[in-house]
DNA sequence: CTGAAAGCGCTTACAG
DNA sequence: CTGAAAGCGCTTACAG
């Protein structure tokens, strides 16, 4: 019904083969040979049937992204800026929820849906490296986040440690000294918890400040766990004169609750997050936060992705980039 | 090199065929050959390959979502309640953002993106009715948002007129009388805008309070345009008592100005927005807004559209949908 | 219940 | 520069 690549070699007097070569643009087509193939194309209103081109050149030009949710500002930002970047360079990104659930990420890098892409770029969350290498299969596959890190995978890290460290410092500099910390437990080493803390750790130890675990709560990496987390911290009768979300949500989600329980932010309470979300430059006060490179992020992700794609694999030595952070200074914590 | 359903049938001893019954769960195949046939599939770790079955198929079993920006909070939320509702109903979503351009959102609906899903849902704000009916081709469509409306398309709606007058009404009975609306200028009647602003107006006439179009502002509608949407007001010297912001963007960039400018916010001037985003609760303080009805229409959205793909088109009238709203009454405007 | 053949619409070698 | 043939990996009629 729909209109082939045979009805237009027909309609232009050509072969199937110079109708391909036009529209992959060959260039060695003879110029009036181009002409009248282009005509056809526009005549009948051809358009590239892209399954039939996936299944004979094995390429979809399709990358998949794993990741959370697309309500999490976070990752919805991320998610924007790999579409453009993909675009940028001829792929599309198939987008794919794992809900944080290790079985829906176990799906997606070994299931069907790894035959609709040509790579993958994944952000685990529930899932081991040893997992995700046994599970992945042959396709180029590269990590972003840092809940997974090994040395046998490409990934695009951030600079967790040293921009907790930062925004600790930041703090620290404002003449806060009981810094409490949000969405990570005493003893958190690994993901973006552990890593996050030891930063906020370390930048206490370099200023002799002491770590008192007690103001740590761990939750769920959101704005209704930030305020939970606030609530509760606030209950136990904890002092404390400044919070550090490990992310945006939680720091946003602190900040309301603070607020509504009529602490002055920063005065009495400063306030600190992790991401540099959109929303952070809009509340009210402005979230001091860390910016990850979120750009950079998505660009380097998506260029060292389809650089696997299209070199021969095996070959090449793993790659682990990172991205550059940056603080930035808002009304939250000045 | 990939294993294929023939290396499964020759493993299993049965032909092509009868594999593709298993996994294509047909009825009546003997139990044991089943058995024999899922042994091999496990056995030889084979996947379908989703490009071959397209193509003999026809069909993708990919719905194509075409919206402006995934770092858009609304949009972020609606595309992920739109991946869940099509998940449960055995479809992939396929995401193309627009950047809100007219070029893009054409080459969405009418290119060779088209061959790669059996439908589309589409978020015009672009396009009019007519360039859409000729550019769309012979897919299924399924509009969502009003910036178009037409007697021909398939289409789920937001009630913006009844919404829009529901959270005036409220802004009134607050003993507001003088209510800013900000992105849309006086005569504005068509898209989102036009609607929303037609039902403040008939909210204040119903109120016998009158309409004063130097309250309106005409922005981008964004944090950063509500906000300098404000600015400019306030600088005005135009004097109001409550500012309706017709998308929660606008309402949450206009909050954070009258904040950083020592506003008392309900006090001196109540703040209400449109869309209830998830960040509408969180912000300082909660911002009133209306529910549209996010997730019925995602849900009846793909239920629609995929109505229109498994049944014999041409036959059925055209479906114009309605979500329910609801008022979401919070500290901004209590 | 199962099989052998055809074909979806392209691109890929291979000729010329 | 262009053509004729083969085939990517499935599902779809059609037989039996």
């Amino acid at each position: 019904m729909a209109v082939t690549m045979n009805d237009v070699a027909k309609a232009a007097g050509v072969s199937l083969k110079t109708v391909s070569n036009v529209i992959n643009n060959y260039e060695f087509i003879r110029p009036t040979t181009r002409q009248r193939v282009l005509a056809a194309i526009e005549e009948l209103g051809y358009e590239t049937n892209l399954t039939a081109r996936s299944l004979r050149s094995g390429k979809t030009n399709m990358l998949g992204l794993v990741l959370a949710d697309l309500s999490i500002p976070y990752y919805a930002e991320l998610a924007s800026d790999i579409m453009k970047a993909a675009w940028r360079r001829g792929y599309r990104v198939l987008v794919e929820q794992s809900g944080n659930e290790a079985a829906h990420e176990k799906a997606a890098i070994q299931g069907q849906f790894r035959s609709l892409t040509d790579g993958l770029l994944f952000i685990p969350l529930a899932l081991g490296a040893e997992e995700i290498i046994q599970g992945a299969g042959t396709k180029p596959l590269v990590l972003l986040g840092e809940y997974v890190q090994d040395p046998r995978l490409d990934m695009v890290l951030i600079q967790n440690q040293e921009a907790a460290a930062a925004i600790t410092t930041h703090l620290l500099a404002g003449g806060r000294r009981r810094i409490a910390v949000l969405g990570a437990a005493d003893g958190d080493t690994t993901g973006s918890a552990g890593l996050r803390l030891s930063g906020y750790k370390a930048a206490l130890a370099d200023a002799g400040v002491e770590y008192d675990p007690t103001l740590l709560v761990r939750c769920e990496w959101r704005r209704d766990g930030g305020a939970g987390a606030i609530a509760r911290l606030l209950d136990s009768g904890a002092e404390f004169d400044a919070v550090f979300g490990l992310n945006d949500a939680l720091a946003l989600g602190a900040l309301h609750e603070l607020l509504v329980r009529g602490k002055k932010v920063p005065q009495e309470i400063a306030v600190a997050g992790f991401d540099d979300i959109e929303e952070a430059r809009f509340a009210s006060p402005s979230l001091t936060t860390v910016a990850p490179g979120r750009a950079e992020i998505a660009e380097r992700a998506v260029a060292l992705l389809i650089e696997r794609i299209e070199s021969d694999r095996e070959t090449a030595d793993v790659r682990q980039l990172e991205a550059a952070f940056e603080l930035r200074v808002r009304h939250s914590a000045p």
